[in-house]
DNA sequence: CCCACTTTGTGCGTGCTTTCACAAGCGCGT
DNA sequence: ACGCGCTTGTGAAAGCACGCACAAAGTGGG
């Protein structure tokens, strides 16, 4: 019996495929919820909202899971794109600025379902260090590096105002966190090697206004606009 | 092969480019917020975090703002920006779901600083609905219909739990609202003309997740491209 | 075994995005 | 008036991403 590992997959996932890959999980997973053994590509890229092509091109970047006439073993590709994403191992996340954004993720209960636990809660407001927070003793931001060092803290979320972000942000680096996941509306400047993502709100809706703006333009009459007289 | 007639050629300013402009606009308040009266590519391309000659091929889809050897007025550009955005006139929003996240958008100072107004929180809970939230009273789900209508709603916030998510979507449609942000974890499904954008913080973190396995795989072995160096 | 049917995995054309590099334009000093 | 230094705006090239369409591979029935 010719015993073939599973294909050794390939260091170069595309960044658009990393993103859409939580999106096939949550859908795997409701489907494996639901009793489902296996699934189509069709039907699988239509619960992720996607083209069935570009689901089928994503899967084969982590191996040929897949089996033809068929479909996919929901099961192992769950397994398959969990390990992918780093979900078989724990992260811990420390959340600084406990306010109302702070708040709201650390009684998010969808946090712990995916190998995610908050190992802590830090602010700067004596009025907020100490208040007891979804199970969680807020602590002082001046235990930062302490706290990130016992917990094994990796992944670092800044929920603090603008103004703080950057700062917070340079003492995780400092700290040796090498991911973050900032709140703050402010582009934070971080050394090679850190990675960080940013949750924005404002740009969201900003980015809806203007589709939202075009499409009422479009409505009545194209208003070609070229050059505007504004000095 | 039929060939295509010419494209329309409609006045098109890639996807890409305006998701970059709120954070153009972000920097350059700040510098106007600091009283500096024109800036360089270079200087706003670093505050903005991205490449100078992205930044210059992105304003020139807005027009020739710039001027050779200076750079671009500051305040000009902030205007500019602004009308293209559509933040020249004002958006009503409603959120759904007053829960966690809920009332900390509510909450949320930063919203009504630049032409989004919160015009309403719904809720289906009737021991929420009523309650005060950040100067609103919490009206109840049933009434989304008729609070659309009346205060003008145009773009709708879900911060339902999953579930809930697409009911709410579709009654939102149903009422004529075209532009949704949407929280919950969730793919929505919407007719064509319908914008939908999600923010999903799990999937950020599953992102965050996938990079940081991949620079401490790599860490004694072959470090393959991935523009992250550990120092 | 063969054939009809299903579904995966992927080669390829197309269009979008990013980045480089530089001519053209502008202000200032002489 | 003119040249110098600085900065914009944009062709061109390279790199990505998407989706079509189809061969390859598997299933099941006869
Ligand atoms: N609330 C929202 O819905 C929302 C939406 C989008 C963006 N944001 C952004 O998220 C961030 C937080 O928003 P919020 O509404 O929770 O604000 P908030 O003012 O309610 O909370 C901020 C918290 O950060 C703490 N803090 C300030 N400086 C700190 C520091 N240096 N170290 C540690 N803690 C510090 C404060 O004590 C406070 O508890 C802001 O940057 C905001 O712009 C919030
Ligand atoms: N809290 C967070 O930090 C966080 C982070 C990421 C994603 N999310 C997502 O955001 C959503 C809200 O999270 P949360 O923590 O605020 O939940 P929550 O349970 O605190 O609040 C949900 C609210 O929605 C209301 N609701 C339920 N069904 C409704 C309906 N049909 N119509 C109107 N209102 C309805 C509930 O009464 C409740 O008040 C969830 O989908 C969650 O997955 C939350």
């Amino acid at each position: 019996m010719i015993s073939r590992p599973p294909r050794p997959r390939e260091r170069g996932i595309p960044e658009a495929t990393v993103a859409r890959l939580p999106v096939y999980l949550r859908a795997l997973q409701t489907l494996q919820d639901r009793g489902t053994a296996t699934v189509s590509s069709e039907a699988l890229a239509r619960a992720a909202g996607v083209n069935s092509a570009k689901l089928r091109k994503d899967l084969s970047h982590l191996g040929s899971y897949g089996t033809r006439g068929v479909g996919y073993e929901v099961e192992y590709l769950v397994y398959q794109i969990s390990r992918e994403l780093g979900l078989t191992q724990d992260w811990s996340v420390a959340i600084v600025g406990i306010g109302n954004l702070g708040r709201a993720l650390a009684n998010y209960g969808g946090f712990g379902t995916r190998g995610f636990r908050i190992a802590a809660l830090l602010d700067a407001d004596p009025g907020v260090v100490g208040q007891r927070v979804a199970s969680l003793d807020v602590g002082h931001i001046d235990k930062l590096e302490e706290v990130v060092r016992e917990r094994g803290v990796s992944i670092g979320v800044i929920a603090t105002p603008a103004a703080s972000a950057q700062g917070v942000a340079g003492r995780f680096v400092e700290a040796g966190v090498t991911s973050i996941l900032n709140f703050a509306p402010v582009v934070l400047n971080v050394p090679d090697g850190v990675d960080v993502r940013k949750v924005d709100l404002s740009i969201e809706l900003q980015i809806l206004a203007f589709h939202a703006q075009r499409r009422a333009d479009g409505d009545g009459r194209e208003a070609e606009r070229a050059g505007l007289e504004m000095t």
